[in-house]
Formats: structure tokens, sequence, C-alpha cells
RNA sequence: GAGGUAUUAGUGUAACAGUAGCACUGCAAUCUGUGGCAUUGCCAGUGGGAGUGCAAGUCUCCUAUACCUCCCCA
């Protein structure tokens, strides 16, 4: 029989036995955390805790939906995550709700609704909670993200506040073993100064042709100027050099000049290792003055970010209010920590006996001896589906347990237990109503 | 939104258009009262859909997803 004949009935074979099931997956760029993943988020969760706890930030939780027009106020008309990246949802009452694409404008929305400000200020708030943008997913880069974010808002603008930001905001990310670590950093004015040094750059850019300026710059030029600065193009790079730049030639206004100045010595102070970026600028409208990344050798987008937002309070809708915040892609951290090596984590605790059971009738006591173990906090774990004492062994070395408890059917029939130390395989065969005293002996 | 690459068991990988293999993991037996080692066996796969062709994991198209360069951003 020739061969093509035979793998023909095969296929025929195949495709008859097997009705092809697509499974489902989960919606592009959302992902599910794995527990094998958990230990890193848990890291985070406990670090950006204990930082928050010790500057004494609080927590504060606002709903993942909101008005869709607190975003459009906020983050503003022109900037991609407004026109493009929101998540829309329409209530049948009519209410244009969005899911949330950043932290801050929630966060100012719900200091000016509760009356936050009338609070011993500055008011000191972090969160952590799941973001969402309709955007092209990459690595870094999500429709469901998350972000730990940190937020000093009302009382004065005092610099210190930015320091303060930047530094913890940094710490985090160091404490958590990520290396080589720097902080980009720029001021980009306030409403006196930023319009003239906007046309500034407008009108330099404007002497070149369109053949010299690459095509979103051309955009950029109208629409967002300041973007223009942070152009990979070659040749806009070249034309970037000469352009008028925000730190030079009274640029920046004398306030705006003072209160940088004085972040940068607080810095300074603090011997946080950043750079003066006169081409940083940060896409969304709220930001003023002090804006930042951080960043980590070999990845090129942001760990975190942030800077000083004075108006967003008055953009939607109360008066200006000083306010300064970071916030760090959770995500990314995750992806920095694994590839840095960041080993050796682990949410459960190891335990410290295994009950082993051999018989019905010690499978029967075998639940609630582990209850008698968990009211004096010692942690017993089993694979009581397991009938051979071989196995239930393999699983209790694996495990890494401490100790093994071996209850069989002599065992039972005596009203005892035999203790197995894991490491030496000596045993030792005690009464039962005295396992749990026994264990905690050996355990010390 | 524009271009590009990739997708083979749970994981990592191999296969010139011609028998889909290997490693790890998992499960089990060797060994129904003693683990780690070992041996043997078992489970499990070409993302989905069409096309070309005697024959498709391999070529073509569509689709989904992931990733890369942009846009933008955490």
């Amino acid at each position: 029989m020739p061969k093509s004949i035979k793998h023909q009935k095969n296929k025929v074979v195949r495709k008859g036995k097997k009705e092809k099931k697509t499974l489902f997956q989960s919606p592009k760029g959302m992902h599910d955390i794995l527990p094998q993943e958990q230990p890193y988020w848990e890291k985070i969760r406990r670090v950006s805790n204990q930082i928050a706890d010790f500057y004494n930030f609080s927590r504060i939780d606002t709903p993942i939906l909101e008005m869709a027009e607190i975003f459009e106020r906020g983050i503003g008309e022109g900037t991609d995550i407004i026109e493009k990246q929101m998540f829309t949802i329409r209530t049948k009452g009519g209410d244009r709700l969005v899911l949330r694409p950043e932290g801050t404008a929630p966060i100012i929305r719900s200091y000016l609704q509760h009356g936050l400000s009338r609070l011993s200020q500055p008011m000191k708030l972090y969160y952590n909670g799941p973001m969402f943008r309709y955007e092209k997913p990459q690595a870094g880069r999500y429709r469901q993200f998350h972000q730990v974010g940190f937020e000093t808002i009302g009382g004065d603008d005092d610099p210190i506040f930015d320091a303060q930001i930047i530094l913890i905001t940094y710490q985090l990310i160091k404490e958590l073993k990520i290396k080589n670590l720097t902080i980009q950093i720029n001021s980009i004015g306030c409403k006196n100064c930023r319009p003239a040094y906007r046309r500034k750059l407008q009108s330099y850019y404007n002497k070149f042709g369109q053949n010299e300026i690459c095509k979103d710059c051309q955009r950029r030029l109208v629409i967002n100027p300041l973007r223009l600065l942070d152009c990979k193009n070659e040749n806009c790079a070249l034309i970037r050099e000469q352009a008028p730049i925000l730190l030079n030639n009274h640029n920046l206004c004398q306030s705006c000049n003072n209160h940088f100045k004085e972040t940068l010595e607080f810095i300074d102070e603090l011997k946080l290792p950043y750079n003066l970026n006169p081409f940083l600028v940060r896409g969304l409208d709220y930001y003023n003055r002090t804006v930042f990344e951080i960043f980590t050798e070999g990845v090129n987008v942001a760990l975190a970010s942030g800077g000083r937002y004075d108006y967003l309070a008055e953009m939607l809708g109360s008066r200006k209010r000083a306010a300064v915040g970071s916030s760090i892609g959770i995500e990314r951290l995750v992806e920095v920590m694994k590839t840095q090596g960041f080993g050796g984590l682990s949410i459960r605790s190891k335990p410290k006996a295994f009950l082993i059971h051999i018989g019905e009738q010690a499978k029967k006591q075998s639940l609630g001896l582990i209850e008698e173990f968990r009211k004096s906090g010692i942690k017993v774990i089993e694979s009581l589906w397991k009938d051979s004492l071989k196995s239930q062994l393999r699983v209790a070395d694996k495990e890494e347990a401490t100790l093994s408890l071996i209850l069989g059917q002599k065992e039972v029939f005596e009203e005892s237990i035999i203790i197995r130390d894991m490491r030496s395989g000596a045993q030792e065969t005690v009464p039962l109503r005295k396992a749990v005293e026994e264990v905690k002996k050996r355990l010390k």
C-alpha cells in the first residue's frame, strides 16, 4: 500500500475522532496572575504598604468606574488616553462611565467630594489597583495593568513634597532590589511660563520645512508642541539640539525656576541618582512644574513616573490646590524582578508537619487531628487522597515538611502516632493525645 | 492607528512537504508499614479556520493571541 493512502486514512480517523474545541482565552492585553507569580505581587504589596505606612500615606480605594468627564477634563482632550484609549460604558440611565485609565484624577475627585481638604493638610494618600487603557498590547504595556501610586494633596506647593514623592517612589523600587535606577527629571513650568515657551518652540520648529521634520512631529507641532522634544527620529533629534530649552534663558518664570532649583537641592542632599532631562515631558495635561520618570538599566520604558499637578483640582471644578504624586507600574516591576533574578519568594509558609495515614480508620481521624494542630498554630498538610505510605512520604519530602506524623492501623488501635524527623529519619511513637505537645517540643 | 516576527504536550525544545520526537513536570508501578535516587510505564501537542497538493507542523490566505519597531504610555 502506498504511503500516501495510509496517511490519508490516518488523517480521516483523527479528524473523525476529535472535534476541535476552541478554548476561551483572557481578553486581549489582559492577563491572569497565576499562583507562581503571586509571590512577586505579594512582595510588591508588602513593600508598598510598609513604605506608605512609614511615610504616613493613607490608603484610598476609588471605584474602577468613573464618570468619563473626570478624565476628559483632567488628562486632556488632546491626549491619546482620552481620544482612543478609554473603555467606555453607557449606563441605562445614560451616564458615560469609563474604566479608569489612571489613578490620580479619581483621587482628586474623591478628595473634593468628601471634603478631605478640611482635614489636616497636606493629605497624603496612596492607592494600588487595576487601570485600563484600550491600546495595542506589547511587553510592559497592557490593557489592564496595575499601579501603585502616592499623592500629596493640599497645603502649599513646597518643593520638599516633590522631593519626598520622588524619594519614596525611588525607595519602593529600590527596596525590591531592582538595580541601576536612574531618575529623569524636568520642570515643565506653569500657566504663566509654559504658553510662552510653547510658542517659542513652535516658531523654532516652524522654521523647518516639511521635509526636515518627521510626520509625527508635524502633528505634534500643532497638537502638543512639548512632545516635539521627545521624538526619536534622527533628523528631528538634530533639529532638537538647537531648540529652545525650558530650563535655559528664563524660559521658566522666576517662581518655577526657584521651585525646581529647590526641588533639585533636596534631591542632591539625598544623593539620589538623577539626570536633568530637558526633553522629558509628560502626556497628561494636568502636570505642571516637576515631572519625573524612573528607569532601570536595559528597559526602555519607565517603571514609574509622576509630577506636580496643581491645576487638576481646578480642572475638576474646585479651586487650585497644590498636589504632587507618582505612579508605579506593577507589571513592569514584576517583569524586571523576574529578569534580574529576584528569587526565593514564596507566599505559603513551609509546613511544619505532614500527616500520613494508613487504612480507613486512620483516614477517618485525620481531618480532625489536623484541626488539633491548627488550633496550636502548627501547619500540618497532607495528601489524604493517596493511600500508599510511600507516595505520601514522597509528597512530604517534596513539600519540605520538617516532621511526618504517621498514623497507621496499629497506631489507631494503640491510640498512638509515629513522629518521624524527615531530615534524620529518626522516629518515635508517642501517645496520640500528646501528639501536639510532642510535635511542638520537636519543632523548637 | 502603521509596519514586522512568531505560535508544536502544563513548561522548554526538535522534525528537508513524507512515521510528530526529546527533556522537565504530573500520574503510576517496581516497593499494599517508610521519602529523596533509580528503572519502567502512562497522561498530554502542531492556536483556530480555509486553500494548494498524492501528502501540510512545514507552502498560501483569513483569524486569534503574544512579541518587536513606531504612535503613546505604567
